[in-house]
This record gives C-alpha cells, structure tokens and sequence, in this order.
DNA sequence: CCAGAAGTACGAAGAAACTCGAACATATCG
DNA sequence: CGATATGTTCGAGTTTCTTCGTACTTCTGG
C-alpha cells in the first residue's frame, strides 16, 4: 500500500466541537484497490467489522478492540486503514479515536460496508 | 496470498462436454481476505471488470485481454484470481480460458460483484 | 513537576508479492 | 514432421508488507 493520493484535513462534523481528523484521502480520491489491500489483511478487515458491529455511536481508541500486539503494529494499521479512506481518526487528548467513515464510503462506493458485515454463508 | 483453503477439481457444468475446471476452491472455502488480496492489484481488478462488462457469454484466454504484459506475469496473475476463488478456467486444447464463478461469489457474498462492475461516483 | 498512559517514529529483519526472462510443455496447422 | 501459438515452471532481482523493539512525544492526574 503505497501513498499517493492527495491528502487533506476535512472537517466534516461539527468544527471547533470535535477535533481536526487527521489527515485522510478525500471521498473522491479513495480508490477501490485501496480499500481491498487495506482489507486483506485480517486485523485490520476485523478492526472494520468490528467497529461496524459493536461500536455504539462513538469513536474508539484502539485500546478498545483489546488486540494483543505491540502498539507500534496497531499504529501501523490504523494508519493503513486510514490512508486507504476507511476510518478517520481524531485525537482527543491524549488517545486517537477511530470510526468508519460510513457516508463516504457508502457514497462512493455502495454495497461495500454491507458486504464486510453480511454474515458469511456458512452451509 | 497463500494457499492454504483446500481444494477441489469440480465439475458443476455439464461433465463431458467442457473440460475440467483447473484446482480451484470451493465455494465455502473462499475467503474475504482472499478476495480482496487478490482484488487489490490494479491488474487483476481489471481482469475481473472486463470479464464482468465485456466478456459475451464465454469464457475467455487471457489473450483476448490484450494486455502488453511477459506471459509469465499474467499465469502469475490469472492463478492468484482462481486461487482466490474469482474465477474459473479450463484447458481448451492450447487455451486457458477463464471466467468469473458468479454464482459461487453471489451466494457467497452478495454484493461485491455488484461493486465491482459499479461505476464509481466521479462528482 | 513528575509519573504513567496512549500513541508515534524510526529502523531492522523476515516474509511475501511483483516482474520478467529463459527454458520447457503441448496442441494445432500446414 | 516441423513451425507456431498458448501457456507453464523456475529462478532471480526488486519492491513492498509485516512485525516488533526501542526511543521519543504528548497529554493527564496527582
């Protein structure tokens, strides 16, 4: 996964409220082969699915999805999953919220968040 | 990618007259990560689109895609889509010829080929 | 101010993917 | 049979992920 997007802070929700996300591809620039390396790895499509399913509302720290790795590998994820458009993260205080970034990505691309939480067909 | 899914010669249209599909996995056997991994190259994402939008009814040789590329790289690329479960090929005398296994992936995962054949929002 | 907590940055080591040439296999056609 | 066309296999070189330790930054609470 290799950076080359154009970059920018947007402030969607909300500014002087919430803090600035940090920086992520527009809505138009995330592109489909992104997204799909971003989520072949399996902790980080589980980091989606998992925000997608249990979070109530509200961002999460990464110390929430209780991965034992070292913080440095979790770190590296986020950031994967951030600069392929999938997750915005803000920082409040002294930790970094994630969340999906729902409206873009069902925007641009339909059908995509449904597909990573659609219960497998397991006959 | 790895291959680690088990795998099997199957025979689902009509035995005896097309020629064995190549070792391919099941449909239960393919797996999101998978998917995406292998959807994750430019390339093989092209692949696919052009089966989904152009190919008439048949399968096709990789020839027909015309892409300018060593033929080593596209066995390279074709095998890492059937591995990945996207598509099926048989051995039509000299020629490999593919196409996508769309009711395996619509059972499996219904939506994503829909996603890919969508034309992304460009506003 | 200091200690602890959350997270980043950097870098290194190992694994995996990508690209492609060269040699080989096999089917078809004249 | 020999030439050609399609595609494979093998291997090497290069690049990209992945993982993780260490050191560093920054915020918060006493």
């Amino acid at each position: 996964m290799v950076m080359t997007a154009s970059f920018r802070t947007n402030t969607v929700d909300a500014p002087g409220v919430l803090p600035h996300p940090l920086p992520e591809p527009s809505r138009d620039d995330i592109a489909l082969e992104a997204i799909f390396g971003a989520l072949s790895q399996p902790l980080r499509l589980t980091i989606i699915q998992k925000l997608l399913l249990e979070s109530e509302q509200y961002d999460h720290a990464c110390g929430w999805f209780g991965f034992s790795r070292p913080k440095s590998s979790l770190t590296h994820h986020f950031k994967a999953l951030r600069e392929a458009g999938l997750i915005r993260q803000r920082q409040y205080g002294l930790e970094r919220r994630s969340r999906v970034r729902i409206e873009d990505l069902d925007a641009r691309f339909p059908g995509l968040l449904d597909l990573l939480v659609a219960r497998s067909a397991q006959p």
